[in-house]
DNA sequence: CATCCCATGTAATCTGTTACATGATTGA
DNA sequence: TCAATCATGTAACAGATTACATGGGATG
């Protein structure tokens, strides 16, 4: 059996909470939640949204009242019907990853302790500085979102990335401790 | 300037590991890294065995001797150090992924409080039985994989696992505290 | 005698990324 | 006037997944 394309549902979730949406707009907020969940780039979203509009999932509507013209896409009562059939059904599996850092740090045992070190001190700041930008956009998230149905949702997929970022940080540590104290065998004459 | 494919990385790293492998070996170890970081299927290893074949970063050994023959890999100094080269440079960025459940979630409005529970509670006991593997997976490596040079490398993935899903599961936990509070708005009427 | 594991692979399809092309408007 | 942002898109390539094909050996 061909697996669903899911960006299509992200998609359609997009214009289930906002009508009337440029796939220019879609994107935007597709990069929003890439940071947390979910990425899709234009060269995506602006073909599935004409399969969607084959599929008639949405309509379309051309806006040449404004100084340039948009393309502006509303969800159907068959597009919200196909996402609210597939939004009910449980999630088939956990969210997969390819990890370039855990990857390398497989390999450590390639690496001299300081490149070790290296590589770990710079994942450290990297979730640093992505839980301080979730915690920002968390705050964000409250005070534009307020009143809006999904203000709740949004902010506790922040605080997901958030208590991530700080089980992240805490490894990080922990294994700078470790690499200090010579724990890890590293490669300190070849190459 | 075309992305580098890092799945040649994650092959060359098991070979450098361990000489004389097979395809069918390397997919074995590939399926335990996938729980974790790394996944990689048959479909890919073969064929890029080969063009790692064709551009001498790995030799062949064909086994005949044993009830049935085996193409033997292992990777050379050429493979080695390109290997190396990429080991030392700083890992380009964080992990990106797609997370089917936090779709779902971020979605929830359009779900009842009973479907949108039901999600939770499913990822909840996934979470916690995948913690479970790991911890047990965790205490397997001490033991098979002791005294080798990456027993505490692959024993700290493990326990990165661990700590993230500790992190789900206390997120999990308070998201399923906020649904039975009535905290989110649902969808009780349409559909 | 069936089923699972070992072992090697391919074809077709789907998904994702990079780079490019185009051009208007806004703000410094 | 220059850069950034808005806005829509495509071509070419790279990567991943599914399904299939083949067949020996071991276990029950």
């Amino acid at each position: 059996m061909a697996k669903e394309n899911k960006s299509i549902y992200a998609i359609l979730g997009c214009l289930g909470k906002r009508e009337w949406m440029t796939g220019y707009d879609i994107k935007q907020i597709m990069q929003k939640m890439s940071a947390m969940y979910w990425a899709e780039n234009n060269a995506q979203i602006y073909p599935l949204l004409k399969k969607l509009l084959i599929e008639k999932m949405v309509e379309l509507k051309e806006d040449s009242q404004g100084p340039r013209k948009k393309l502006l896409y509303k969800i159907t009562p068959k597009g919200m019907n196909h996402l609210m059939k597939w939004l009910v059904k449980p999630p088939q599996e956990l969210a997969k990853h390819k990890d370039e850092y855990l990857l390398k740090f497989s390999l450590g045992q390639f690496l001299d302790q300081n490149e070790l070190q290296n590589h770990i001190e710079n994942l450290l700041v990297k979730v640093k500085v992505k839980k301080n930008i979730l915690i920002d956009g968390e705050q964000r998230i409250r005070k534009e979102h307020e009143g809006r149905k999904d203000c709740l949702y949004i902010s506790s997929i922040y605080e997901y990335g958030i208590l991530l970022s700080e089980a992240k940080v805490k490894w990080c540590e922990s294994i700078l401790k470790k690499i200090k104290n010579g724990d890890f065998q590293t490669n300190e004459n070849l190459k």
